[in-house]
Order: structure tokens, then sequence, then C-alpha cells
DNA sequence: GTCTATAAAACGATAGAC
DNA sequence: GTCTATCGTTTTATAGAC
């Protein structure tokens, strides 16, 4: 039928993202070629292009996904029920997962495309600041509610902790793939016994 | 005279590693090339290869001559003869000078590194583990030392501290890059107030 | 609409000129 | 000893087949 879904675009072009997203993560943006992709889905690498016509425009979106991803997970009730203390818990489960993946540590997305920012399109860099300002928001707002009600402890400006806290973050995924998974551990158990009074 | 230093080999060699350091801080090991540099030096980009070979010989001088000013620089009476906290102090100075850099703020070299580290020649891999390591050591002993005479303070092993704090300074000039110099000094300010009692 | 054949440029590296 | 001419590969991207 003419009106059919084209169920088959939509998975190679999501393949495609995925792919993508995996490599970014895992070599950085400009370590990562059309080839690669092409080889894995087995098509031509001009394949690609058909879907993404340059790299920019893949780069951006793979950024424009994860965005997208921490709006919707920022709204999950299961997010927004929990007590401050509890969200803070739950931002920091998503980083372990990471430095605990099967093939290895992987950095987050912001480490992976900081260290390449001064080389990146402009519209990557954009999108990038959106992604981390929106991340930092979000966690400052959390970090200012669990002080109020005193559930967290730190000194200093929600926001100001929240950037520090984020940073931390980021640096202990790139230390973790360095150095192994324990050092994140480390760091990481650091952070909590800072904010969590009495843990 | 045949015994004459070639005093303009020595040049070379060393404006070569100069432009590759100043490259790789600022692209990446991935995004910066022969060609950059040889254009720069206005000779051919093979005239690189004569210097350093590979461009896994190139990166891996970079990380190592970095490693000797390290090892140096622990090592000076300027350095040695200061206070715990004094050491703190002047380690914050040296990432400082890397956000306020003329050209906008410069990443440290285990950030710039620690991105493409699933990409890099095994021997980069291993000097970046050393360098990294002899850094964290020093300051876990500075920091021991500090909370020992009661002018730093911090909660947990000072290995895990030391740790902790050079991972935030790494992701802070990475951050700076994205976000501007303000935000690394935002976290910079959270780092010291924390660290330091009473200040 | 989806992909393949192909191009044009940049890459790291070898071989050989001076 | 120092560098240039050149190679083979890989890169992103265009043009056109189906």
């Amino acid at each position: 039928m003419s009106t059919a879904a084209p169920a088959s675009t939509f998975d190679t072009r999501t393949r495609i993202l995925n792919l993508a997203e995996e490599l970014l993560l895992a070599r950085g943006f400009n370590a990562f070629s059309y080839q690669h992709i092409a080889k894995e889905l087995q098509v031509k690498p001009a394949a690609i292009h058909y879907h993404y016509p340059s790299k920019e425009d893949l780069g951006t979106a793979v950024i424009r996904r994860q965005l997208g991803r921490l709006r919707k997970w920022r709204g999950l009730p299961r997010v927004t029920e929990l007590t401050p203390a509890q969200q803070l818990e739950a931002l920091l489960d998503v980083y372990r997962q990471r430095a605990c993946a099967a093939h290895g540590p992987q950095v987050c997305f912001f480490g992976a495309l900081a260290a390449d920012f001064l080389t990146l399109p402009a519209a990557m860099q954009q999108e990038l600041r959106t992604f981390s300002e929106e991340l930092t928001q979000w966690l400052a707002g959390v970090l200012a509610a669990g002080r109020a009600d005193g559930t967290l402890q730190f000194s200093g400006h929600p926001f100001s902790k929240a950037a520090q806290v984020l940073t931390t973050l980021a640096g202990a995924l790139q230390v973790a793939r360095v150095h192994g998974e324990g050092q994140f551990q480390y760091i990481l158990k650091q952070l909590r016994t800072e904010l969590l009074p009495a843990a």
C-alpha cells in the first residue's frame, strides 16, 4: 500500500543514529567515520549521506536526541516524585551505569564532545551548550531543594555546586577509561560522602 | 667545524614539539596533522617525519616532556619549601593560568588525551597513565600533610580526594572552553571553599 | 525514496634528492 | 643530516543508478 509506513527507513535512520552515538562516545567526533557505520550496517558509506547529508547533521542529531532524553527523564513521574536526595542518587546512577558498561567504561556526552569542542561545527557547539546548561540548571534546583529540607549539605551557591558536581562526574568517566572503574568508584564515593550528611 | 652543535636542528625539533603540544591541547590527538605543523614552520609535512618518524612518536614525546616538567616542578625549592596549603594553591595557579590563556581557555593534558584515549597508540596510553598517577600521588601527599597540620580539611582518603580534585580541575578546563572562563572560576572557588577552612 | 559508483581532498608514511 | 617529491589509504561528499 502506498500509505504504508516505511518501516525499514525508520529502522535504518535509527540504527545509524545509534551507531553514531556509540562511536562518538567511544572515539570522539573526529575519530569516527561514515565508513565505520557503513561497514557495521553492511552498506556503502555514501548511503549514510542520504539519511544525514553531512557529518555535522549526524553529530547534531545525536546531541539533540540526548537533549530530548534529558528533558523527558527529568519530567518522568518516577523522577519528579523523588526527594531531592533521591533525585541526586538517580543522577549518579546514570553515571554509574556508564562507568560499568559491558565493553569498558563509557564517557558521558559532555566529556566526549568538550575535548573536541574547538573542532566542532558551530551547530554542534550550540546544541552542546544548551544540553549542558539545562542539566546544570536542573541539578542546581535539586541541590537547592535538598539543602532547604536538610537532606543535602554543601557550601556555596547551588549553581556553582551543580557545575562542580557535573564537572567531576564527566571527568570521572574519563578517568575511568584511563585507570579503570575502581578509580571512578573512589571519586563517586567521595562525592556522596560530602553531599549526603552522615551517610 | 665538524663538531659544532647543530643548533638549527635542535630549534626545529623543539619548534615542532611546541607546535604539536599546542595543537594537541587545542584540537585533540586525532584532529591535528603533520600538515598543520608543516604549514606553520614553512616546510613540507614529510620534513616532520624526519624528526618524529610517526605521529605516535610525536605524541609520546609531548607527554614525556610534560612528565619531565612535572617531576622538575614538584622538586623545585620554591615548591618543596611551601606549606601544604600553599602547594595546593600553586597547583591551582597552574590550572588558573591555562583557563586564562590569551587565545581562550586551554584544557590540560589529561583532559585533552583522556577523551581520545581509546584511539591512542599503546605507548601514549602508557605514558598518560604514568603522568596521571604521579600527579595524583604527589597531590595525595600534599593533602595528607595539610590535613595533618590542620591547614586543609576534607573527608575520606587523601588519594581519593586527590583523584577527585584533579578530575574536577581537568573537567573544569573543558567546561571553560564550552561556557567560558567564568564557569571555571565558579568551580575553582567551590573547590577552595571546601578545602581551605575559614578562607 | 534509497542506495551505489565515483570523485576530490587530506591523511600518515616511504623513498630518495641534496 | 635534513628535507622534498611522491605514494597508497582514508576521509567527507557529490552525482547519478535503480
